[in-house]
DNA sequence: CTCCTAAAGCAAAGCCATTTGCGTTAGATT
DNA sequence: AATCTAACGCAAATGGCTTTGCTTTAGGAG
């Protein structure tokens, strides 16, 4: 979460998930639901690229006013929707090759930020974000997917680029060209795969 | 240009571009030139993330107006600002080695877009851009720069990367970087080339 | 030099996000 | 069950972005 920290943390108002927990009985957690999914509906339709406050709560059906006090500005909003819903993670391939599982992963992954409406989460992040972090659930997440991949074909004895390598090269071009609006498609990200898998120590394919 | 354009596409307004031509006289050069200076004063002081047509207008001497019949909305104005900025290229490393070539170049462009102003540029070219493009000129630059030294590593006799691997493996990643706020530094630069050099046919490095 | 008109300036209107004070609701605590 | 208070809803006020019709300026053409 502190992936999203915005601006407006020097700002008076607490960083809506601290003060989360002091009372987070059912009316809290029913308006938090009813926004994020209004979020999720309003990116989704991708009618337009701007999203106000006010917009949001109509659809969610609540009070613009609360909004405003819990998250303060749009960005700050979509931003922890956006971490919300790009952590969500898809089950890990598991091919007994690292080769394969890193294509069709990157072939997910690719599918996946493709979208309009992921694509749309991303900008919002780039948006929400000033200032610069070490890290970002985001990518922690991949690095996690990264290394259990990477630790299988490494019990199986196969040549394994690492997973700085694998993040460097496969997930941040991807995410370069969904946030950047290049084409994205699996002839892309299996090249990527294959070029990583050319970083190995040995050079040497696994079959 | 073609990279800028926003989602005001389909809007009456001509593309602000197109019609640059019909009277490109002084006067019109003249307010061009001052809201642009505008928008980089506005974004190297760093003040805020956030700037609007009215203090654009206020600091280029302009009336408000103008700005918004000529560019309609503040992200295609920073788009296009963007674009120029990100543009003009420096001098291209020339060392003999095509290796140090690629370092000191991913050098300074990490150097170069780690820069908060620059930083600021990417951001407002992400949000600037809502629709899939095919090519984008500053992407363009970097690859011609790419072909350059490849070319000449390649007149040497060395084994060389492609070019598209040098885009996709040194370029995505540090744009990545400068877009989400993550390090950058000279390491990484570094880092990112000696991958990439290890991804040529022989694998056998140049010196 | 004179005319034409694209583009800028001006001013007023309106629209809408945002703020603010206060009353109300409903978890949480004892 | 009674009490407390965090969080929500409501409504009015505000401020400033944005639009729009018109006038004025000045680059370009004959």
């Amino acid at each position: 979460m502190a992936c999203m920290s915005g601006s407006s943390a020097a700002s008076p108002r607490p960083s809506a998930s601290a003060d989360r927990a002091r009372r987070p009985g059912g009316r809290s957690a029913r308006v938090q639901s009813a926004v994020f999914s209004a979020v999720g509906q309003l990116v989704g339709s991708g009618q337009r690229d701007t999203m106000t406050i006010p917009e949001v709560a109509e659809v969610a059906g609540v009070n613009p006013t609360s909004i405003y006090r819990r998250w303060g500005s749009i960005e700050t909003l979509l931003g922890e929707v956006a971490v919300a819903a790009l952590t969500q993670g898809e089950p890990l391939p598991d091919t007994g090759v690292l080769d394969d599982d890193l294509a069709e992963w990157s072939r997910i992954i690719a599918a996946d930020i493709g979208r309009p409406k992921r694509r749309a989460y991303l900008r919002a992040m780039v948006f929400a974000r000033n200032d610069v972090v070490e890290e970002c659930p985001c990518w922690e997440i991949r690095r996690e997917q990264a290394e259990e991949m990477v630790g299988r074909a490494a019990q199986r004895g196969e040549a394994t680029p690492s997973v700085r390598q694998i993040l460097d090269h496969v997930i941040a071009p991807l995410y370069h060209h969904a946030v950047f609006g290049l084409a994205l498609d699996d002839t892309y990200a299996e090249t990527l795969t294959a070029d990583v898998m050319r970083m190995t120590e040995s050079g040497s394919a696994s079959r």
